[in-house]
DNA sequence: TTGTAGGCGTTATCAT
DNA sequence: ATGATAACGCCTACAA
């Protein structure tokens, strides 16, 4: 049964002491006398007073909440959708270091629309906000970073308004193609790529660009295919690619379930991987390691993200002045046997560099 | 930059209106002129303002925010720790149904010592909770679920001050060892468990149990090996199980990564599954269908128990009193290829019953 | 060490 | 349709 919510004033009375003592107990170590203490506490065992949380945010202007706000893709699946499994790694990091600071995260994720009127309704019950592009148009972003301290995950432009840490998507992709074709000698070699407007898969789209030109080769401007970062889409943008194209030497997708999904499609077509055609990811989710042939990806840092975004904000909140920098964490080249590589029996790495400038 | 934070008073004497009329503005969808409206919206707009939501869940009395509260494992492993994969989707689940009614949940997690306390900043923060169990101990709820609305997702005893939801652990358990002892007719047939405390681990054994016996063979009384819910764990157990007692003709792992990394160990030792030795898992996360061989598994409603457990929370702040209520979600056997079963290209599946109780 | 009292920024009730 | 004005429950100088 719940009882109607007792106040800070019962505690006060019932203890025989005033509200402001039950306030110096609860919150400090310090100032009032043992005795006191144990009647206080007491008193508040009894009544089942739970001090409460918006009054005291309220009064002391400090929430101790930070906000996460990401885009949901069960529900709102196919146009601007991370990968479930990044946006759970996020979460959890984001978690690990809030709490460990002793605060807690509030997390909601923008649908279809209205993604602005929930970011503000957020914005309003925390000390910081960390959103996930694309959650949010940078309109929106620019809008709440005005009042609020944000710490965007994702490549973005240099003039800003708020602080950014992401992984090196770009550098990474360009590592694994690099590898493809030094290493392997492979010729053709094409991108999947996802979501069309997903900045991370452009990223990783520009890396692979990157490297088909230091190879001193012609890069194609788009996508060979593009696959909405799913198992399906995967698997579908290798039987348009098998169909139009033909089979490449190599196919670098822009993540890992894509690269799965297609696994099954090359094996359907009597395909060998890697003889036939070599495959390689992106993220090193669980899978990466379990399926057959293991996947050679690029490991990026999803827990880190959500950590560093968390201390971003934190750092924001402690000095609300200064210049806003950005930290790119680096990624890390994970061989396996996709690629064509044999006997690794533990896989190799190969890190990009981590970057930071304000 | 962020300008210091105005106020309801600033953009009613900006807009030449009340702070009521304000309020009203931006919380009702009536009451006030169109025009009234824009010179509202448009002071808002120029100032930058974001409601308080501290302000208004005081004086509103409604948050808008559930709580949740689980036990970490990244930095408290061993212990009590659920499996990680089952916290994403528990967190997913619950984001999902609370967004959609236009609230925003609040995660923390428990770890090594401190649940207690953590648990009451979080509950003076939301309107009502769910605790996936074993977060805190059983004194904990009961003393949390006198001030707020508790849900907690575990299998609990029957006199409780709270309401709960669980997965139907015991019957998924015993469908599974019920289907290698009568479709396969496999003799020896072990269980390796999960933490020792872990309620999911026990609900699992004795479903192992409930099977043996409805065979009619004796049911050991413990498990054969402890895997802590782990890769690591499991693959361990295996190799002391091996050792100790030599090659079963089965065993039921209490989750899938366990069996995953039993899988391993089974290869290493020449040992061919499900030839020689046939596993299961439980849980069907994704990298049971990409394992080699393919894992025949229990699906658990993951997702479906982060949102029915906030639908709860909801429905028992919309009705504080009357009796304490459980939902047990139906488990799915997932047929696929560890267990001995052929051909069966679509996993087959068998579901238990979903029972409701108040 | 302890008490008094004025905020904190909204919402909601009564008027007008 | 709009305006005054009490709450809402706690914190924090400032006093004592």
């Amino acid at each position: 049964m719940v009882r109607p919510k007792s106040t800070i004033y019962e505690v006060a009375r019932r203890s025989g002491v005033s509200t402001a003592t039950v306030s110096r107990v609860m919150q400090s170590s310090t100032g009032f006398s043992a005795e006191t203490k144990q009647r206080v506490l007491r008193a508040a065992g009894e009544l089942g007073w739970v001090p409460s949380g918006t009054a005291r945010a309220l009064a002391a202007r400090r929430v101790g909440v930070v906000g996460l706000i990401f885009s949901d893709l069960a529900t709102d699946a196919g146009v601007d959708s991370e990968s479930p499994l990044f946006v759970h790694h996020v979460i959890r990091g984001a978690e690990r270091v809030a709490t460990l600071a002793g605060e807690a995260v509030l997390i909601a994720s923008t649908r279809s629309s209205g993604g602005r009127e929930l970011a503000l309704r957020v914005a309003g019950q925390v000390d910081g906000l960390v959103v996930a592009a694309p959650a949010l148009s940078e309109r929106d972003i620019a809008e709440l970073a005005r009042s609020i301290p944000v710490v965007v995950i994702a490549a973005r432009p240099a003039r800003r308004t708020y602080d950014i840490v992401c992984a090196d998507n770009r550098g990474g992709s360009a590592t694994v193609t690099g590898h493809l074709i030094d290493e392997h000698g492979y010729r053709d070699v094409v991108f999947v790529a996802g979501p069309k407007r997903s900045p991370d898969s452009r990223e990783r789209f520009a890396g692979f660009r990157d490297a088909l030109a230091a190879a001193g080769r012609d890069a194609p401007d788009a996508p060979a295919a593009h696959g909405n970062f799913t198992e399906t889409g995967g698997a579908q943008a290798m039987r348009d690619i098998l169909a139009s194209h033909g089979a490449p030497d190599a196919v670098v997708f822009g993540n890992d379930e894509m690269a799965i999904g297609a696994l099954a499609v090359l094996r359907q077509h009597k395909l060998r991987t890697p003889g036939d055609v070599a495959v390689t990811g992106f993220d090193d989710i669980a899978s990466a390691r379990h399926v057959s042939p293991s996947l050679t990806t690029v490991r990026q840092p999803m827990g880190q993200l959500g950590e560093e975004a968390v201390r971003a904000v934190f750092a924001r909140i402690a000095d609300p002045t200064g210049r806003r920098g950005s930290l790119t964490l680096a990624t890390d080249l994970t061989i396996r046997r996709s690629c064509g590589c044999r006997g690794a029996r533990r896989a190799q790495t190969q890190k990009t560099a981590e970057s930071r400038s304000s």
